[in-house]
DNA sequence: GAACAATGTCACTTTTTTGTCATGGAAGTG
DNA sequence: CACTTCCATGACAAAAAAGTGACATTGTTC
């Protein structure tokens, strides 16, 4: 699933610019030009990024951020926020409410994509490398491969997608709903228990003979990948 | 603990302006015009966050960086590039290769701090999550894990809430009544004594053999948990 | 179209957690 | 000290949560 991305921008062309750039590097782009509709998008679906003009209709753009900082659901969504004005004040001011990049127009389109990049490259261990680890496991993202301790291990396409969901999240306890927005997608109307299921088809692909089960079971919470 | 940061910078009236801000601002620094002796700093003792030069002696500034990104131990680390030229091809690279972020020279001390923060709050929770802390006593709310002196401690899911409850709210007295609330939930008809009960729980789970209890009983009025 | 793999559910078991109660002890009161 | 309140504690049954094996369904492969 390739990373969604947030346009918040009222300039239309601006907006256009954006949009286009960013779906031919491969993002899911949804826009918007008011800060009180960026609110409800981020709510009913959160990107993986969000690109964010400081002067928009309704609710300005750093009211959007701290909106978006205050809620625990969406508070590790990176920013990049993006000015017009070139003052220092209002950069320091953009920082301190908790953007995470802050750019100034006129900007090269280049630049922004590389700086989106690296701030899903960090929210999203997973863009870095395409191998992500967890002891002695290896998760290969773009070949569909994965080793313990150099052995090749045989995973259904969902206990694929669960262990990479976990692996991009090491220690952080997931609710069984958050799972399944996650691994099965927003609108599915599963069942919860199936995640048990498939949590424990998981573990039982995973863990040969005296491994360690890298996934914790947080009752009354969900479940865990610790760092090992 | 003050976070750290390394500063790689081979002009030297550059390197004290960078050295002296960030030391006011409470960051303990360290600082090289080296890139080789930089990569030696960085394996004996991690920063938190790196500055790092584009142009310096001996390997240039981008290599440091694709060497950092090599090892898993210090791939983590938040670099910011910092350049004189102003090239778009170079900050692309620089991205490329792994940098956090890029700054182009000249610069303002203001930028730099708030963007180094920046790089800070994004990288440290990631691995910590947000630690609650009571003396030798951790709570990390991301993970759900609890700790005191190192040693893991096994918590039920409503132990677990009551103690975040506490730790939430140092020295303050609570009543039954408010803690129902708290973490049972509003409309919870559930008798008050049945908080004895798990105040008697969590004191043994935390407390092994000759640690303080880190709860007070308060006659007539509830239980609080004081600063240690 | 047969064989096979993957997936979502269900019924059932096992384990853990939780609310209540009865009892005893400690702390305040007059 | 006698008395009342309030809290601590151990036990226990009920409830909740997670683990497990089996099965029907749906595609996919050959």
């Amino acid at each position: 699933m390739n990373p969604s991305v947030l346009v918040v921008e009222d300039d239309r062309a601006l907006c256009e610019l954006l949009t286009w750039n960013l779906s031919a590097e491969g993002y899911q782009v949804r826009s918007t030009g008011d800060g009180e509709e960026a609110l409800l998008m981020v709510q009913e679906q959160h990107p993986d990024a969000i690109i964010l003009d400081w002067m928009i209709e309704h609710v300005p753009g750093i009211e959007v951020c701290r909106q978006l900082r205050k809620d625990k659901e969406t508070a590790q969504i990176p920013i990049l926020m993006l000015t017009a004005r070139g003052e220092e004040e209002d950069m320091i001011r953009g920082f301190k409410t908790g953007a995470d990049d802050y750019v100034t127009k006129p900007f090269s389109p280049r630049e922004l994509l590389a700086r989106i990049e690296a701030l899903l490259r960090r929210a999203r261990p997973s863009l870095a490398g395409s191998v992500l680890q967890w002891g002695d496991i290896e998760l290969d993202v773009t070949s569909h491969r994965v080793r313990r301790g150099g052995e090749a291990l045989h995973l259904g396409p969902t206990e694929f997608r669960l262990l990479r969901y976990f692996m991009e999240r090491p220690n952080r306890v997931v609710s069984r709903q958050q799972i399944l927005d996650g691994v099965w997608g927003m609108d599915s109307d599963i069942d919860e228990r199936t995640v048990d299921v498939h949590i424990r088809r998981l573990r039982k692909a995973i863990n040969r003979a005296n491994d360690t089960d890298p996934i914790r079971t947080v009752r009354a919470a969900g479940y865990a990948m610790d760092v090992s």
